[in-house]
DNA sequence: TGTACATCAGTGAACGCGCGTTCACTGATGTAC
DNA sequence: TGTACATCAGTGAACGCGCGTTCACTGATGTAC
């Protein structure tokens, strides 16, 4: 009955793992109480309701983790090196917290609805990147969608393996595989 | 009262469409009698649980899908020639039942507990093509779980793009360009 | 330092609701004679 | 062709359950004097 931010702190990071393993939808209020050792009741001193906390969740690390995005994407350097500096930053913020990147990883979907209008997904931001660098004659021509999500499928797809542990090595010991692979697909 | 063949087949479509549209959670058994035009207890005339109907529709997708995939990967031919059937294969499977291809892309997570376990994932035929070709030189080195995340991932993020209309052309009409940036990576 | 009070994180018991599911039933269709 | 019966896809009403949520209450802590 004391220390209401530690309380917080452990209930978020209760209801994210709980999140991570078993997905969402089959993790109740109930579980997230029992796991962070309150009562049910507790999580409604800290949040209005459940999607308030799954939304609170996903905004706070999707802010931070856009945010980073934006300043790489949109810097001066040659769009090549932005790029390889985005999927070492990628690699970097998994590392950082697996638990928060895998939680973003897999219910990117589900909450994506949730982001405020005005700010652009970290999506939006590489493609327009992407069309950018097209156009001045950077990088080979192409449909720019499609090049994205070339790049940044080889990236996620890296981490969703590692996240159902098909791939054992951490995202940092791959990171420049990655970049040399991302860049393949840059070639002329 | 009648042709109970047509009536399950109402049922599947009816649920493969609102599970693709809203998500499987947030789909009830009386959302889906209501979109096939039953009432709720005639599902249970067809299969003995809402999770049973799940499972079938994903099974018999998969099985359909994962068998032509292995027909693929395990062929004679070289692996760049067999990569690039196999990119046109999921493309072609994309346009002829785009419902279908959508609930096994979001869904995959959720159900591959219940594929069967003598039955390779599509995913580990291609893992293990890659690393024979790997082993075999036809492909520059690299660690092949990495390799296999990067060439699926690709394709899928395009799939996903499309799922979710940030790209409006259809896969067939990208195969040839997904093809291209595919061996990309590919190459020496 | 000791007492009285205010604050507010956390609790316990209960709520209404929608969920998946059951089961005795109906009645249209196919079959036998 | 007409009648009696069997089949079984589909129904209607009801079930128990676990869910998210509410709210009057508790009691440890901080503050005032």
């Amino acid at each position: 009955m004391r220390d209401g931010a530690e309380t917080h702190q452990r209930i978020r990071r209760a209801a994210l793992q709980l999140f991570v393993a078993r997905g969402i939808d089959a993790v109740s209020v109930r579980d997230i109480a029992e796991a962070a050792g309150v009562r049910p009741s507790t999580l409604y001193v800290h949040w209005p309701s459940r999607d308030a906390l799954i939304t609170e969740l996903f905004a706070a690390g999707y802010a931070a983790y856009g945010k980073r995005v934006a300043e790489i994407t949109t810097g001066p350097a040659p769009f090549r090196a932005r790029f390889a500096d985005l999927v070492r930053l990628i690699c970097r913020f998994e590392s950082e917290d697996e638990t928060l990147f895998t939680f973003l990883l897999l219910t990117q979907h589900r909450n994506l609805a949730h982001v405020p209008d005005d700010a652009e997904t970290p999506i939006e931001l590489i493609q327009r990147a992407v069309a950018a660098a097209i156009a001045a004659g950077e990088i080979p021509r192409g449909e720019p969608a499609l090049v994205t999500a070339a790049l940044v499928g080889i990236v996620l797809q890296t981490a969703t393996f590692h996240a159902y542990g098909r791939i054992r090595k951490r995202m940092t010991e791959m990171t420049e595989e990655l970049v040399t692979l991302c860049l393949k697909v840059l070639a002329p």
